[in-house]
This record gives structure tokens, C-alpha cells and sequence, in this order.
DNA sequence: CATGCAAATGCAAACCGTTTGCATTCATAT
DNA sequence: ATATGAATGCAAACGGTTTGCATTTGCATG
């Protein structure tokens, strides 16, 4: 992405341009993986951009706060990840070997929402999914037969 | 549950009987909601059932390790949350306003768990499905028409 | 019933990702 | 150019969970 939809991004949120902000979310939509606050660090770091991870942590709120980044909660993993927000709705599929996270961008639960809706009474406005299982490569290496 | 059922829950699974374990079992087994570990530690200690934090952390892993009991780690929720495992496939209702989490039993996710692994490769072995939204109660308090 | 051994426990301290208070610096509206 | 509120650096705190170690307990064995 070019650095002037970075910054339009940044300041359409209401929020003040500076080279952290800038920094983060051109590292998180160039990468092709979930990153941590530390992993962050370490690669601005290495970038020669010396930050205090706190600022990495308040940065990454900010962003999360105001849509342009995502905050992804996966349940083994310790530290919270963040991806770029391209407005696609997805899941992730989480390998138990090697820890590898894929995505997919399609998912099946709109008709099934609308059902337990009506069941239940509870209104539902979103919902997250995780895969388990393992990927391509670990089911040879482990010798898993998938199908 | 009896308390003979829960003994022999502890003793197939290889594990000593001890009072901690017998008690926590018990508690969840009966608890109609997810506990904490803190949870439990209050609770044991209402009963007069001096006993460690810490030893409750423990005996949670224990039985998590021996599919008695099951962890659960909801989003937003700090602490993990443990169920008595009842062997039903299940996932939570979160509302967003209340926190309070209900569970719904039936799952439709059979189906494309075959299709993803079909176009992806990646094996499947399970999933985690979490619903946000609100409960009964709160739609009415916050004024939310549900359909 | 006595005994030995591994497993379970209590306690205090460590861990570790994340948050916070405060003084300083910076972005930007005027 | 400047004033003002927001952003940052730093060090310390936070909080749920884990760990090391000395002690106690459950239970298999004689």
C-alpha cells in the first residue's frame, strides 16, 4: 500500500500522523502473517526505528480501536496477534504441530445464525471460528492420512 | 452425580483420589455456569475447604490432561473457564453486553469441515466456534430489536 | 498394619504479556 | 510561531498462571 493511504487512513480515524502508526500498519499489510506486539517491536527494531514496546502496545489499541488493524485472539497462543484489516470476513486454520495459522475466506454460519436466532431468542451480531487439525506439510512429516 | 462415579472418573483416568479433586469435579459437575480457577478456589473455601490456589490450577490441569473436565478460554475473558466435559459437542453464546455465556448443542459445521479439508488439504480435528451478541434480558434493557 | 515411594500439596517467588503513571516530546490547529 | 492536547519513553505495577522446593499424602507392597 502507498504510504499517502496509510497516512489518509490514519488521519480520516481522527488520529495523529506519526512514523509509528505509519511504521505498524505498513508492516502489518505487507506482512502474511499475524504478528505480536513483540514481533512488531523486534521488526521496527530492526528497521532502525527504535520504539518502547508500550508504544507498540498503544499504537496497536489505537488502530485495533479504530478499525484499521485486528486484534486476533487465538486460544493457545500467549500473546495477542494483529493483522490489517482488508474488510474480508475469514477464519483461520490453526496447525496443532507446527502452529502455522492459514486463512479462509469463506464460512457457512449466516443461515445458521438466523436459525439459532429463532431458537434461542439470543441476537446474534458476529462469531468467530477456529480450525483445528494439521496442515499439508505436518501430515506428511507426522504421516497422517487426511482423507 | 454420585460420589462413587466421581471416584472412579479419578481412579480410571490413573490419578489419586484426593479431596481436592473429588470436590472440584463435583463443584463443576453442578455448576450450571463456566468457573474460574479463582471461582472454584472461593467456592472450595466457602466449604471449608482449605486449599492453595495454586493446587487448584494443578488439579484443573490435571483433569483437563484426563478429558474429566474441559478448559475453556472465551475472547475476551482474562481467566480460562473449565465444565464438567459431558461428551456433548457444544459452543458458547456470548453476550456482549451481560457476559453471561450460553451454550447451544447442535453444530453445522460437519459439512465444511469435509469441503475445507477438500480444498485446502489442511486435516481437520476439530473446532472453536464463539457467538457474540446479546441475550433475551439485554435486548430488551438496551432497546435491541432482534428480527 | 507398617512402610516406602511417587505423586500431590502449600507456600512464596517467579513469570510474562500487558498496562499504567508521569514527565517529556511531538503533531497540528490557530 | 506558538499553544495545547495527544503521543511517547521509561520504569514500575498488574494479574493470571506457573514453578521450585520442602512437606504431606495416597496407595501399592510386604
Amino acid at each position: 500500500m502507498e504510504k499517502k493511504s496509510i497516512i489518509s487512513k490514519i488521519t480520516e480515524a481522527g488520529l495523529k500522523k506519526t512514523k509509528y502508526r505509519v511504521n505498524i500498519i505498513d508492516l502489518l499489510e505487507k506482512s502474511n502473517t499475524l504478528l505480536s506486539a513483540q514481533d512488531i517491536h523486534t521488526q521496527l527494531i530492526k528497521n532502525k526505528t527504535k520504539v518502547n514496546l508500550s508504544t507498540v502496545y498503544r499504537t496497536l489499541d489505537k488502530l485495533t480501536e479504530n478499525g484499521i488493524i485486528n486484534k486476533v485472539d487465538i486460544e493457545q497462543e500467549k500473546q495477542s496477534l494483529y493483522e490489517y484489516n482488508r474488510d474480508e470476513h475469514h477464519h483461520f486454520l490453526i496447525c496443532k504441530n507446527c502452529n502455522k495459522i492459514e486463512t479462509i475466506y469463506n464460512c457457512p454460519l449466516h443461515d445458521y445464525e438466523q436459525e439459532i436466532m429463532k431458537d434461542s431468542g439470543f441476537y446474534i451480531t458476529g462469531h468467530k471460528i477456529e480450525f483445528y487439525g494439521y496442515c499439508k506439510e505436518c501430515q506428511k512429516s507426522l504421516n497422517i492420512s487426511s482423507l
